[in-house]
DNA sequence: CTGTTAGCGCTTTCAA
DNA sequence: TTGAAAGCGCTAACAG
């Protein structure tokens, strides 16, 4: 037997037809504010469209017309300012180009990854902004979906495809930035909190860490990098905060412990800071520390953090500009890529403010 | 003429059907893996279908089914970890039970909260889950929505509909509890940060706040309330903790200061915070705080917070599980309303720790 | 095992 | 100014 019932039923277009004795040409003309129809006629139909509470079906609609104007904004994980800042950004472009949009989360799952592109493509969406994680199974997943001719923008993950634009920030320079700012004020033993290598952003911050370190002859201690191999975020319940917080234990119950530490993003460093004040150990005196996404929380912790500033906005307005222009235009347009500059924002968490 | 070109074509069940030469109905039942196909009728289909990239018009199928397994949330504002909990939440539940989840965001926008209504039931979205605040148009629009059958829960938004369910956390009571809390410790001149006039959550909290003073016969003070006659998130660009830093720092310039504030969710809290600390003053010995939500930051703010903690991811999935049932049951039900308890959790900032 | 028919609710096109 | 017919792409129901 079948769980699901029908529906309660929907008033359609010749409902009212029938009602008010008209073809149901008449009454879509009607609703849809689009040529001639009397007034009378008008009227009567408006006035029994409300006493019917008609709702315009738009599957029939969508499906004649082979349009939705909707996009679709696929996250991995929907508690992180960085994402959320995205999905603001790309809803507020697509809504002044006359979009709407529609969220799926993945929670970083590739099952999850994978229902949202088929729900998207389901719902005959007009293209797809993806923002989560390459993994394989999902890779394969949006491949099919880009050659059956669905528009595709990805924002920071590792997915290429001739007719697929890619957005990002440049993670790579800025882990670099943020590793020589701290070489720069003269440490040499520093920590990467929650290194994962899954791929995806965090992988290129720890990249360019280790970059920096190469270019200043530091050698790479693995100790001093803590992490995982799979993907942290898998973990159920997971918290950045908390990450940082176990992680910066761990540096600190060192023998040889870091004099200073780069986190993979501000909550990460947030929570490190936590672990530092419980060690009774001063910020940046005793160990500096430097975040990354400049998150509006980053001038209110105490003290102050320093952390690499990513254009979280400008990131999703960019990839909402070009799948509008993928989904307006009709010949394919070539791959195009943009890599987002990202700005060092010394505050005290490295530095002791002066007063 | 119009500026949205035709969609690029997308190959069809007949395209496939002709060019394997049988009927589109055995084509869709391969697809679909139900009834009988040969052996090697269902491999040709399968092969064909992959080399044309064929892709299946949910449009179609869901009109055609009258049902779409999908269901919708609208949320105010994205960037709170109220709203963001509630979504993992409301996903997980619908997801078992085999439905996928559209998010949209309103930006606390009538205007927007409307088009979010608009959109997911244009797409023939099986019920949505409204967590907005209210407002005229809106909930007018929403009512429209409701009558012509379209299943609809909502999540703390003044709403009351003889169909509608109602989820909400005791923000009332949350409120007095939050303020009992301090006026226990004995302090008299109590803040509060971050009043709004304009309804929902945080202005139950600001009665729960008044009647706990009343109840103590502590006389009201104006000027120790802070905030704004419209929705404080209104305001482009807003972020909590910038209202909580302000606020704070508007009571701290008072002539007779207080020595406690209730702040209306942990954001705002943790700018207070940073407004106290600013002023060199010590938290709690100075001024004692508590915030709202208890959200994974506040054990990491120092001293760590003091705050209310509200069931976040149970509303979400008791909202959900509300509006499965409503969908996928025959005959409407009453009305039904789940207020659900929340609890003060008591830590540094509003008491001296022991060690 | 496979095909035919009909129709979901709407809009496009052409005719009246 | 209005209507009739056709069809978007799919699937339920029935017939072979």
């Amino acid at each position: 037997m079948d769980r699901k019932k029908i529906k309660k039923k929907q008033t359609t277009l010749s409902d009212i037809a029938t009602t008010v004795g008209v073809a149901s040409m008449t009454v879509s003309r009607v609703i849809n504010r689009h040529g001639y129809v009397s007034e009378e006629t008008r009227e009567k139909v408006m006035r029994v469209a409300k006493e019917m509470n008609y709702r315009r079906n738009g599957l029939a609609r969508n499906l004649k017309r082979q349009r939705t104007e909707t996009i679709g904004l696929v996250l991995g994980d929907i508690s992180n300012p960085y994402s959320t800042e995205l999905a603001r950004a790309v809803r507020e472009t697509a809504s002044t180009r006359g979009y709407n949009l529609f969220i799926c989360i993945s929670e970083h799952s590739a099952k999850e990854d994978i229902a949202a592109f088929e729900s998207l493509a389901n719902h005959g969406i007009d293209g797809i902004i993806v923002a989560t994680r390459s993994n394989k199974a999902g890779d394969e997943y949006l491949r099919g979906i880009v050659e059956s001719n669905i528009p595709v923008v990805v924002i920071g993950r590792d997915f290429r495809h001739e007719t697929v634009d890619y957005v990002s920030a440049d993670n790579l320079r800025g882990g670099f930035e943020a590793t020589q700012h701290l070489i720069d004020l003269g440490h040499e033993r520093i920590g990467f909190i929650g290194a994962t290598l899954s791929g995806g952003a965090s992988l290129k911050r720890l990249q360019g860490y280790l970059n920096a370190l190469g270019e200043h002859n530091i050698s790479v201690d693995e100790r001093l990098i803590t992490g995982r191999k799979e993907a942290i975020t898998d973990v159920p319940g997971y918290s950045t905060e908390k990450i940082g917080f176990e992680g910066m234990k761990r540096l600190l119950s060192l023998p040889n412990r870091p004099t200073a530490v780069f986190a993979r993003n501000d909550f990460t460093a947030i929570g490190a800071m936590s672990a530092i004040k419980e060690a009774s150990l001063r910020i940046p005196e005793d160990v500096a520390i430097v975040g990354f996404d400049d998150i509006p929380l980053a001038i209110h912790t105490s003290p102050s953090l320093t952390t690499i500033r990513q254009p979280m906005r400008l990131q999703g307005q960019i990839a909402a500009e070009m799948l509008l222009q993928k989904i307006e235009s009709e010949e394919k347009s070539p791959r195009e890529e943009r890599i987002l500059n990202c700005e060092l924002i010394i505050r005290g968490s490295t530095v002791l403010s002066k007063h």
